[in-house]
RNA sequence: GGUCUGGUAGUUCAGUUGGUUAGAAUACCUGCCUGUCACGCAGGGGGUCGCGAGUUCGAGUCUCGUCCAGACCGCCA
């Protein structure tokens, strides 16, 4: 037996008690006559005491010469402390060692095994098994479990099945690329790795599983962000014979849960919001509503009043920062210059005081007078007090960088509480959406989305305007979740793939396979998938899920502890049928 | 594909206008220390300033290229 106890559990209660422990060791404090050693696992820390008048002087010498993280195993005495230590919970005992065996040796680490490391990211990274050690990520990976198990137990109790879907699967043209892996024994054929299991959840449905979940990884080979890995995981979920008001109802049950188990927070039933009120009002589809600055839109007011700059844009909109009427010039024109940078790309930004007397002061009095003004705060409901900022332009264009300041201001001025949760379900997206590049429309859920039924006449006229049965579920800004009602009948299917430009031939070798199982008796079906890697951070108070993750890609894709992707040896590509031709030399 | 920021001791960083032997903290090593717990004290070792080229009497510092890392835009049905 390595060990009766671990090192996290020993009380006062366990004085005079013989135990053995094992774990690594946190840091030594050798006083000479005395030597204290904080000896670690993944319960806790426990500190053990060799000392001259109890300990034979052979094992002081071995114990003096310990290093950091040299794993040991320990027998000894539970006894009182002389000076205990209120601030850890084992603080009242130390281990008299009686017998110690040291079970493997340590290098130095690079970096200290502590809460606050000194360690860079990619050295983090590299050593990942070192910074699991860490407290941080340790806790981080033990509430990702804690997530998933409470995820597991309300879909369980609720009547969901988990089923497991295959990974290696067909690469189809749409959505984000695919990773592939070649097939040795279908010479010059490829699998994909699954972006989602959208079409086997649906197959499932029309096997009558009429309630599916799967805590599943996805992969996608696109560009990296905080929050987005190549490889990810979703919690996916189907229902047969579901409305979207049926999704919806569940699903808000499902975040409650978390809420309420995770983070004891009670929230009432989650507001929802149209596509086309929170791109109005926010400017973006996933509209963080824990705190306001809402747009206001000012284009009739502001026009014709000799300032060219406005006369000329489609939208001129504007907010209300609470309390910011005390920034400096320094300070706004600081605002300026970011909302200039080319990650935002707006040519400028007009502003105007909202003094506490009641006045108003902006960069363009010699425009607007006082009432003029006073109709802007009206609109954007300031206050004596607030910052009111303006910026025109293109309508979209405007209102994805209005939306980005918005963000912005909110983090400067602490309003983004990590302990607050605001979820939201944002409904009515569009079913498609233009794209510039292909010059034609693509779905803009999956083209597997059902259009609502009183739209329908409208694919034909315009496109753009038809609305789809897809929603969102936003918590603190954050897109979590999304979904669908879906399409569940052949015509509607194939007449979707002809909208967003497939052959009949195409859609046939593409998805015949689904469209065939329509044919069969498939039930009205939807569901939703969670990012769960990004719920569990949020979940958890983090903006990046990289700590989530027990060993996260870098920015690259790339994994710097095992250093993958890498080459394959000839051996390999000549068994797989595969010849590699570089067009531009590879990156090392 | 693009924009920005960074790369100096094991680690995290400082390094002035281009000028003598490149510093601090921490980690590591040695010694001392009768209750430590961010222990303390004294001493010590540790550097191809990412890499390459250029400008210069002289480059950690300036210029160009390149590699790496991070954040963001594009992208992510």
């Amino acid at each position: 037996m390595y060990r009766s106890h671990n090192c996290g559990e020993l009380r006062a209660s366990h004085i005079g008690e013989e135990i053995t422990l094992a774990g690594w060791v946190q840091k030594i404090r050798n006083k000479g006559f005395m030597i204290w050693v904080d000896l670690r696992d993944r319960y806790g820390v426990t500190q053990l005491i060799f000392d001259e008048e109890r300990t034979t002087a052979a094992m002081m010498k071995e114990a003096a010469e310990l290093g950091r993280e040299f794993v040991i195993q320990v027998k000894g005495k539970v006894i009182e402390r002389e000076s205990k230590n209120p601030q850890m919970p084992t603080g009242d005992v130390e281990i008299l060692v009686s017998e110690f065996t040291l079970l493997n040796s340590s290098l130095t680490p690079p970096f200290t095994i502590e809460n606050e490391t000194d360690g860079g990211e990619e050295l983090r990274m590299k050593y990942r098994y070192l910074d699991i050690r860490r407290n941080p990520v340790k806790e981080s990976l033990m509430f990702r479990h804690k997530v998933g198990m409470e995820v597991r137990n309300y879909l369980s109790a609720e009547g969901f099945i988990e089923i497991e879907t295959p990974y290696l699967i067909k690469s189809t043209p749409e959505g984000a690329r695919d990773f592939v892996v070649p097939s040795r024994m279908n010479e010059g054929q490829f699998y994909a790795l699954p972006q989602s299991p959208q079409t086997f959840k649906q197959l499932l449905m029309v096997g009558g599983m009429d309630k599916y979940f799967q805590i599943v990884k996805c992969f996608r080979d696109e560009d990296l962000r905080a929050d987005r890995q190549p490889e990810f995981t979703q919690i996916d979920c189907e229902m047969a014979f579901v409305e979207q008001e049926d999704i919806l109802n569940n699903f808000e049950g499902l975040t409650r849960h978390l809420l309420k188990k995770i983070k004891g927070v009670d929230v009432e039933s989650f507001p929802r919001m149209t596509y086309d009120d929170a791109m109005q009002k926010y400017g973006n589809d996933k509209p963080d509503i824990r705190f306001g600055m809402e747009f206001a839109e000012l284009t009739t007011q502001v026009k014709n009043k000799g300032f060219n700059v406005f006369d000329q844009q489609e939208l001129i909109v504007g907010i209300a920062v609470p309390g910011a009427t005390s920034y400096t010039r320094k300070e706004i024109d600081k605002l300026i210059d970011w909302v200039k940078r080319p990650q935002i790309g707006a040519n400028g930004l007009i502003w105007a005081r909202y003094n506490e007397d009641g006045t108003l002061k902006s960069s363009v009095d010699k425009f607007y007078n006082q009432e003029d003004l006073l109709g802007w705060a009206q609109t954007t409901c300031a206050k004596p007090g607030d910052l009111i900022l303006v910026m025109g332009g293109e309508t979209q264009k405007t209102r994805t960088q209005l939306s980005a300041l918005r963000m912005h201001l909110a983090t400067e001025l602490g309003l983004r509480d990590p302990n607050v949760f605001a979820p939201l379900w944002v409904v009515d997206f569009p079913l498609l959406e233009w794209d510039e590049e292909t010059e034609r429309y693509h779905a803009m859920h999956h083209p597997f989305t059902s259009p609502k039924p009183e739209d329908i006449k409208l694919l034909a006229t315009e496109p753009g305007k038809v609305r789809a049965n897809a929603y969102d579920l936003v918590l603190n800004g954050n897109e979590i979740g999304g979904g669908s009602i879906r399409i569940h009948d052949k015509a509607t299917q194939a007449m979707m793939f002809d909208y967003l430009g497939f052959t009949e031939e195409e859609a046939k070798a593409q998805f015949g396979f689904l469209m065939n199982a329509f044919e069969y008796g498939a039930p009205p079906h939807g569901g939703i998938a969670f990012g769960f890697d990004r719920l569990v951070a949020i979940l958890g108070g983090q903006e990046t899920i990289r700590d989530y993750i027990a060993f996260p890609k870098n920015n690259n894709g790339r994994d710097v502890m095992i250093d993958a992707p890498a080459k394959l040896d000839e051996a390999q590509l000549k068994e797989l049928n595969l010849e590699v031709h570089i067009n531009k030399p590879v990156k090392q």
